[in-house]
DNA sequence: GTTGCTGCAAAGTGTTTGCACCCTG
DNA sequence: CAGGGTGCAAACACTTTGCAGCAAC
């Protein structure tokens, strides 16, 4: 079972002189399967169950790849910790995070773009990235 | 000369039963005078200046201290350090962060509020506070 | 004269790096 | 079998904390 992320990891590896290892392939599998927007240290803990001897600087050495291989985006949602969300096949968006429970709200909105482009025009500014958080409480909380 | 910040800072002191000294009145005269978007560890040089002796955890303290009091509110650019601008009298607005220079410019587009509140009230989601940051290239470095 | 504040150094947190050994290609 | 990868521990950058002496009220 090859899924196709593992693909690109491979592509990714063999175009730069690397090299595929059971590590990376577990810290992979384990960030596929997790859910969205893992901390390092709570993927560690995840790849540790299936590769006990994992070391926790192979995870933020593996993170990094797979951010340079475009699988991972790395977030900063403010807490101190850099967060990694899916990036294969998933499209831009912003967040909405719940400062109560936690929970992350993904969202866009098409005007919202829009109009940051045009008030960057407005500025002779050009945008190349963008992050929008709404901090609040989710209806589940309330 | 005592600017309104000071007595803001004086109000919020003697609510709390905390103490005035001169210290604390060196880092917000510092914070005052100098550019927004200061990080601590550039406070913590202005201020040696005048107050050689100071304490780099001073100026953490005073700027946990200032941003309680609402003279200051903390901003994290994702670059691994907070940085501070000034609140007082200062209404919200968003960032446009130059990639090249470091370049801050401030904006705010009322549609931009108006569809986030939107979006939000469409997943019953009740928003305290938000972060809108666009990374990019400003006129000067293009 | 209490009680909070300061400077210093030590401890913390999240992340990165140096190194000897290991393993993939 | 060469060169990159790994685990470990140490180093790092930024921030917080413990403490004994100091200063504001």
């Amino acid at each position: 079972m090859v899924s196709k992320e593992m693909e690109v990891l491979q592509d990714y590896i063999t175009q730069n002189n690397l090299k595929i290892t059971k590590q990376r392939r577990a810290v992979l599998n384990a960030f596929l399967e997790c859910e969205n927007h893992v901390s390092a240290e709570e993927l560690y803990k995840l790849v540790s169950e299936k590769e006990p001897k994992i070391g926790l600087a192979t995870v933020y050495r593996t993170l990094a790849l797979l951010t340079q291989s475009q699988l991972a985006h790395e977030l900063d949602f403010g807490d101190g910790q850099k967060r990694y969300e899916h990036q294969f096949m998933h499209s831009h968006h912003d967040h909405m995070i719940c400062t109560e429970c936690g929970k992350i709200i993904e969202f866009t909105h098409p005007l919202i773009e829009k109009f940051q482009e045009e008030v960057a025009a407005r500025n002779s500014f050009t945008i190349t990235s963008h992050k929008l958080h709404l901090f609040g409480i989710c209806s589940g909380c309330r």
